[in-house]
DNA sequence: CTGTTAGCGCTTTCAT
DNA sequence: ATGAAAGCGCTAACAG
């Protein structure tokens, strides 16, 4: 009688199997590969396992199998990034992909800084889960790391370059064919140049010919680089000066500021791409003290879709995330690698869309 | 090449005992009854667990003790609060509360208004989870669906009283004394009360005599109350008239129209208690506009703590949500529940302190 | 197509 | 204080 605490487990696939008049195995059978069944003999297991309720221990299963059909997911406790809204929903869009694909999510911390920890590694041994997922901020560790591992991972962001070993890997294909480790991390990230190549094009379909970019001032040519890359690509391609562009920390002020230099410009920019919603709202503020109504004489667009961009007036066009997209696109990826094959390409870059609402 | 694909399954527990030359349950004391082995055996098994890298595999422990050390999240989709952050925040907190007490956090989602949807309730029977934790909106079905299952949880948020499926039923009550569940679902919550309370101590500390109150509009009686009531009950306290509230929609421009109402009254409000971090934004508007300087000549207190609070110029103050207390209670609480204890209290409420920066 | 035989890695009796 | 036996619930191999 071991009446310690723990629930009623339910009936096991022993009494299904007794229920139905077979053996256990024509059960097992029954759930995992039913084309072996007689059509009547499946039916009537099937009809014992509804009766009874019986679901299957996953630990049992996990212990023969050796594989949990559980993925890690390493909380980024460092990256205070204001931006905690996109691994909020990415999480949601994750965990719903993970759930399609027959996966549950294992959340576990990363404490900041925390090198050289190997728990989360560990969590590989002690059978907890199949693979990782993470979100990979720039110089992140954890990629590299987890490489050398050779843990099964998936990295929402592009990972930066292995620190260990390659330098050259121009087109010669041997090492294509060693070591699975040693093709590189599988990753997906979105395509902000693309989608501030969207911007402008929207912009321009709507008339404006004078379009400036706002950046995020401190590190911007990291952080804003693919965003400020699309701007002009896409303003070459209108055959349009790219010539404004300004940068302002990403706060109301001083993306105020920023804007006010813009706007001051001759001839005046008729709209602005913003490197995030923030910066945005700094637009709307210059607008408001230039006696600018936004969106009919000044278009903005943001980046980031935040939830700010919908509950201000005019309501903010931004550039979204498309993190359901992400979300199953880094599932795939994982659960091919998880299933042995080898995926089709080692990154996917998606790219986002633009929101259109009342400001541009 | 036998092997599917599944990674190096690491040394087992018999492999540690030959190499310590014990037997193998030797070892497992040596893991989970340390004090009944002889000091110098219990050094042999540590040095051969550590040179072999050996961790348990905790599926194979599972199957055995009939618990998982892990607890189930739902995520919430259907709440799309802009005050994710909180979700976030929370999350990550609750993860290193659990793993502070032994747990894993298994996330997974409740498909918006999917009520019927018994999987996650499956999830303690397949044995993937001991207990469940849920951030409970108001009307959330969830706790009740939890209780009658008698999956153990704890909700952040007090959850709504358990009726049967509305108010038809409401009155009998005499169903405390039956069941374990009868006694009510366990849960911990911030106390919003307490925290405009403090907010209000703190400004009357600061020498304001006139402190107006600021909430939201839509539902403010709901979702505001508590602010409302402490607010009251403080400025009762402290012998002054609590006369100056309002209600607006909480974005900047309504916020700002509701403080430039507040602001408006004779004698004028010296200090505005918002109801959340959006509506002191439309104070800082409202002095911009009648050219008082906040901080100095208004004094703005927020809450949530958001992101942005730090963010603005001046910074601004804002009660907090103590989400790290509230990670650790709710884990306390499972976790004692879970080990077959009675918690002291079903409840715990915990108060929020305020974090001052410029603004007041 | 079905049933029998093993055994995944661990912990919990019960004997020494 | 340590060792031997048993079995958690399931599925991968073969046998029939």
């Amino acid at each position: 009688m071991s009446t310690t605490q723990q629930g009623p487990s339910g009936p096991t696939i022993v009494q299904v199997a007794q229920a139905a008049g077979v053996s256990r195995q024509t059960v097992s059978n029954a759930l995992n590969a039913p084309h072996r069944l007689r059509p009547g003999t499946l039916a009537r297991v099937m009809a014992a396992i509804d009766e009874l309720g019986y679901v299957p221990n996953l630990m049992a299963r996990s212990l023969r199998t050796r594989y949990t059909r559980q993925i890690g997911y390493l909380l980024d406790g460092g990256g205070r990034d204001p931006d905690s809204v996109v691994q909020d929903e990415f999480l949601q869009a994750l965990c719903e992909a993970a759930e399609a694909e027959g996966y549950l999510l294992l959340l576990f911390n990363y404490p900041a800084g925390d090198v050289e920890t190997t728990r989360w590694a560990g969590l590989l041994r002690t059978g907890s889960v199949d693979g990782f997922v993470l979100r990979a901020r720039p110089d992140d560790p954890r990629p590299d790391l987890l490489s050398r591992r050779r843990a099964p991972f998936v990295s929402f962001g592009r990972p930066p370059r292995a620190g260990g070993a390659s330098g050259a890997e121009a087109g010669s294909g041997t090492e294509e064919a060693g070591t699975d480790a040693a093709a590189g991390p599988l990753w997906v990230d979105v395509d902000l140049s693309a989608g501030a190549e969207a911007a402008v094009d929207h912009l321009v379909a709507a008339g404006h010919r004078h379009i400036a970019f706002l950046g995020r001032s401190p590190g911007s040519a990291e952080r804003d680089e693919p965003r400020l890359a699309g701007w002009r690509r896409a303003m070459r391609k209108h055959g349009l000066p790219a010539d404004a562009c300004d940068w302002a920390p990403s706060t109301c002020q001083d993306g105020a500021r920023g804007a006010l230099r813009l706007l001051s410009a001759q001839p005046a920019p008729t709209a602005v791409v913003a490197a995030d919603d923030m910066l945005a709202m700094g637009c709307y503020a210059a607008a408001g003290r230039l006696g600018l109504a936004v969106g009919r004489e000044l278009a903005v667009i943001g980046f980031g879709d935040s939830p700010i961009a919908s509950r201000v007036t005019p309501t903010l066009t931004s550039v979204g995330r498309p993190l359901a997209h992400i979300g199953e696109a880094v599932m795939r990826l994982l659960a091919t690698t998880l299933s042995g094959r080898v995926p089709e390409e080692r990154g996917v870059l998606l790219a986002p869309s633009v929101t259109v609402r009342e400001s541009g």
